[in-house]
DNA sequence: CTGAAAGCGCTAACAT
DNA sequence: ATGTTAGCGCTTTCAG
């Protein structure tokens, strides 16, 4: 392996010049930098970063931490967060929890101890529980996807309530009144979700069907199983919402087993904009997030935060938008 | 931040022996040891693991590199992948390429200066043709998806050319004959299975359309705009055939935006099982790769491999399953 | 503008 | 069984 002392010999300088050669520092002679570099280029040198990122304690590393990496709108951030690193010069490690506190614990202490730059977070609700105001992550930390208010952090988020609220009264206003919902458990997200959908039931004088809202893990296979007791209810819903589209996955499944219409036995609305969404048959209406907006962001936050540790934190809210389809 | 030489202080100790205790190495009094632990708990101390592998040159961390972390493919892949170095104690970097091999070789370079345990990659076709025999990588890489022949290391593939003879003889045996064909152009993935598509029609004395065979980019608008091509023609396909789930989304689109009926105006079959398969209306009739699996024998033979460097290489082809639903 | 030298925090010979 | 010591490869004062 080849190192900045071969070099400083090869070229017959130190290797304090090397260093400021390859790190572009001011105070080096032209004529000496090419000439470094030219021997750089024909050594093959590499840089160690790792040695580089003892000595200066800086790395060009960030990590994203999701709560589930199959989930499509993780998918979408991901891809986003990796796009606007990579504009910036940093690479991305994606680390995944499954909504378990004690993996995602276990990822933010190994993020510390690789001394990553900084890390961009979907806690976990019992996170969230314990997180409080005087918490040292010991690194940049911006938070998306949850809401967080107890703390002081830099937060991507989106306006569930409002969304909700958008989204059921689209299905009220187009004739439904015994609406289920099934949200996720386990985050700020669904609980959101379901407040702004019980406001809509409220703004429309309906009186909510308890028997028809589940909180569940927002899986597929939780989605189906749900949407089937809820179809098996002696006076089923009329029109179900779902608080993401793997739950929408599951209800679509399960309706289609029981042989029932969309949207004439039954209407169905969900929150997340999956590829799927447009191809089904009838395709669906839902509550589209700017997920991409919401990687991106959250990534320019935080390389902005890394630059400069003092900076305000802040909370951006992102717009969503209605994509009303043949579902509803 | 506490460092090992506080801990060896406190607890009296050398900080040689902390290491040893730290890293479970024998030759440690138990007394010493527990007292050890007692001052690290108490201390809060955490390992730099930069510092670590800096000295011991190890690292528990390896590198996904994929084509196009928004293909479902590699979501089930990445999944797997993460799962099984968890399991093992390793953390997993995902590095996304958009199948430009000039990202794919900085991401390589940097993973290399990173100094990571192993790498786990699904290369760009530009990339397999510059890799010759006497390449180095610097570190362990399992090479998943795509074939490689003229080089000696870890590979999981499927059998592809066999996968998609299958899966065309389907179509074909249901009576099918002007059968399109949508490959992914840039990999050996999307030629393999053109050469199954290709034996298939030969296998039935079946003479092709070449004017109904497509290579593009597989992306979904991709599928959309060369299906809409396909459907232009005046002696349109009885069948369509896509080498995986994003082209078949494209073509679905188109299908249905041209009021056809599948399967009786045009039939359709797809590589890959995205969850939208079997919501879509007909279900899609599919050659369902073990994604999972694919991603768990690529993490096990990369630490394995990082734990024996000397290791044969080995080649891993896994079965496919062709998953017959409505759409043929 | 350039070089010498001191370490970043840790591990691993080599001693004892 | 434990401690001493020499670095891993790099950056960064401090001198000159």
């Amino acid at each position: 392996m080849v190192k900045i002392k071969d070099i400083a010999d090869a070229a017959g300088v130190s290797t304090a010049t090397v260093s400021r050669v390859l790190a572009n520092k001011p105070h080096v002679r032209t004529e000496v930098k090419e000439r470094v570099m030219q021997v750089v280029q024909k050594m093959n040198y590499r840089r160690n970063r790792v040695a580089q990122n003892l000595r200066s304690n800086t790395s060009k590393i960030i990590a994203l931490i999701v709560s589930d990496i199959e989930n499509p709108f993780f998918q979408r951030v991901s891809r986003a967060v990796d796009d606007t690193a990579f504009e910036h010069g940093y690479s991305v490690m994606l680390c995944n929890t499954g909504e378990d506190s004690t993996k995602e614990e276990a990822s933010l202490n190994l993020l510390r101890d690789e001394n990553v730059a900084g890390v961009i977070l979907s806690p976990t609700q019992q996170a969230l529980d314990n997180f409080r105001n005087d918490i040292d992550f010991h690194m940049p930390v911006v938070i998306i996807d949850r809401h967080v208010d107890n703390l002081d952090i830099d937060n991507v988020i989106i306006d569930n309530v409002q969304a909700a609220r958008i989204l059921t009264s689209h299905l009220i206003e187009h004739g439904y009144q015994r609406i289920g919902g099934i949200f996720g458990r386990g985050s700020t997200t669904g609980r959101e979700r379901h407040e702004g959908f019980m406001q809509a039931l409220k703004d429309h004088n309906i009186k909510p069907a308890t028997d028809l809202i589940k909180f569940t893990d927002p899986k597929e296979e939780d989605g189906y199983s749900m949407t089937m007791k809820l179809l098996q209810n002696p006076n089923r819903p009329e029109g179900i919402l779902t608080s993401n589209s793997l739950l929408a996955a599951g209800a679509l499944l399960a309706i289609r087993e029981s042989k029932l219409v969309i949207p004439d036995d039954i209407a169905m609305v969900s929150f997340d904009n999956p590829t799927w969404a447009k191809l089904v048959d009838p395709a669906l209406t839902v509550l589209e997030q700017p997920t991409y907006e919401i990687g991106r962001t959250a990534a320019e936050l935080l390389i902005k935060r890394i630059q400069d540790p003092t900076r305000s934190n802040r909370q951006v809210v992102l717009k969503t938008k209605l994509i009303i389809r043949q579902s509803c």
